[in-house]
DNA sequence: GTGAAAGCGCTAACAC
DNA sequence: GTGTTAGCGCTTTCAC
């Protein structure tokens, strides 16, 4: 049997094709009464609109964009980041019965500026939800708003830019989490650095910095490493942190795959997690709750990020231009078992500054 | 400004649109030089069809969905398991100009079957690339079945319906894992079951017994534990064979986390992987290559098996009907750390059977 | 090989 | 409040 149309809608309500979109559409100017004939016409035929048709007068099509860094490029692929990110947009577009385009692409292509921009072309959605670090390039950045598409970057830590963004607290809780360190006695908090072209991260840093002056922590370069967000570099910095002499009681980690790393280098070298040494990372990915022990962790809230941000480009769909600016989606604190309180003897041997 | 439309196109071309179409569709019957004039016209417009103007026209969407049940309604989400699927699908759509809808749902609402059947006769896809769990209901099914639309299920392990699906050789690649660790030394090979409503995981179990007659190794029911797929009842389990007093040598877990659990296990006891102890798993999600050791396991072909259902309803759009039966890709073993000779004493203390 | 005409099913603009 | 009339930009038939 073919698809009920809007015109066998019609025919059966006994009204004209525009009420059946009004009332379709859920415009105003339609009384109760033909409402509920409408409806009844609608649900009588299973009628559902056909969404090219729709797309087509629309000139819009009801599709938000997902763009992305292919994680299947990478041999460790930051896969519950990208679930994450699905699942917010996702919960914006069923709201709002629109569909959602994933794209994920690989940001290091030659032309990639220029294949971002034919998808826009082509699929035209109401909005483009841009991740980083794609969202941080600016020939990129450039591509997609020649194409005219409000777009909306989610750049954890990225705030600042023009172009409106959706971004975390990241040096706050980085600065909340270090206090929270302190306040288990340790005074010796080392930090590794994630990868430097990673806006995020240096906000990470910043608010571990920030977080030992509200402390009144000495600041030791010494204990900052450098790493590259990746498990292998952290498990080195670990190493390196670990056999000085007067080696840190708690290490932060600029991302969870680094604090993974730092937890293979303590038990390597027999040391206790969290008898000894406190451990903890940043954006919660799935590893965090299943290392052992399992890992205090900031819990980066990227699904919200996303429908905060699906949902302004489809609000958009209606209003003249986004807002300019950054809204901010405040991150927690996932408390687990890989943090405690410094260890007695050390306590005592590194001695308090004051 | 405005796009250019395929009017603009054949007006610069000097042809008519429907000549544009044939070559924008690669259909035959145009002559060189014609198709020459008007691709220059093509790319001196930037010309893009419209997607919705060309699904209404041709009364189909290219567009495959991928329907799975939803990772984030876990704690410990499957995400790269999803990320492998969406690429595989992604691959087929790319090469044929087909976009990619996703929509994760859980299996467990009421109405799922109607939600289902709602959002195809919305979408109107091409095709439907149906995952495990869902793909083995039957009320699902039923209500995919109803709107006409094909669809194959992406069920590894669940061969044998009549309507058609992609899958893998989970029952043969058992067995060879089984006979890989034989091969090694071990006699005592326990096997840790999956959850019972899992196809899949059945014919891991059915492929475990199969290599041990081939291998000519007794089966005891003794080495054989029940798990449910979960990270902590691969752990209990672990536990309960190495409290034995004639413990395994080697574990082969019917997925990855309980794998992964039993390397827990065997961490806690303090008995060596792979020294004391082989350990393999079946699914190589990410967790593999990062635990420590590194885990031997199954590399189950998702991107690929995704890749061939999408293919084959992209094809089939083109051919009158699906073909039934089953399409099988090969899945490969991932030979990492946690795996090893028998060692010596407990092989000389076990005895060989003949 | 190529083109003219007729929709696909909806929304938008404007009557009434 | 409701209906009428035009398209949106393509594909499809069928004529040449």
């Amino acid at each position: 049997m073919p698809r009920a149309t809007i015109d066998d809608v019609a025919a059966l309500a006994g009204v004209s094709i525009k009420t059946v979109s009004r009332v379709v559409n859920q415009e105003p100017n339609v009384r109760d009464a033909t409402r509920a004939k409408v409806e009844r016409a609608i649900a009588e035929l299973h009628y559902r609109p056909n969404l090219s048709a729709r797309n087509l007068a629309s000139q819009r099509a009801r599709v938000i964009a997902l763009i992305y860094d292919d994680p299947s490029a990478y041999a460790n692929p930051s896969a519950y980041y990208v679930i994450r990110m699905q699942t917010g947009v996702l919960q914006a577009c069923r709201k709002a019965d629109y569909r959602l385009v994933i794209y994920p692409c690989n940001y290091q292509n030659e032309d990639i500026a220029e294949e971002l921009r034919g998808l826009i072309e082509h699929v035209r959605p109401q909005g483009v939800v841009l991740a980083a670090p794609l969202s941080n390039m600016p020939h990129i950045l450039r591509a997609i708003a020649d194409t005219g598409t409000p777009f909306i970057q989610l750049s954890p830590g990225t705030p600042g830019s023009e172009q409106f963004s959706v971004s975390t607290n990241d040096r706050e809780i980085s600065a909340e989490m270090t206090r929270y360190l302190a306040s288990l006695g340790h005074h010796r908090i080392a930090f590794i650095k994630g990868h430097p072209s990673h806006k995020a991260v240096n906000n990470r840093f910043a608010g571990y910095v920030d977080g030992l002056e509200q402390c009144h922590l000495p600041f030791d370069r010494g204990l900052v490493e450098q790493g590259d967000n990746s498990f292998e570099s952290g498990e080195a910095a670990g190493k390196r942190l670990l056999s000085r002499a007067d080696r840190p009681t708690a290490i932060f980690a600029a991302n969870d795959d680094m604090a993974a790393g730092v937890l293979r280098a303590a038990t390597m070298r027999g040391i206790a997690v969290p008898g000894e040494l406190s451990v903890v990372g940043c954006d919660d990915i799935s590893l965090a709750s299943q290392l052992c022990p399992t890992l205090t962790t900031i819990d980066q809230p990227l699904a919200e990020m996303a429908d905060r941000a699906a949902t302004m480009l489809i609000r958009e769909a209606h209003k003249p231009s986004l807002p300019h600016g950054s809204e901010i989606v405040p991150a927690t604190i996932k408390y687990r078992e890989s943090t405690g309180p410094v260890p007695v003897r050390r306590a005592a041997a590194q001695g308090a500054p004051e």
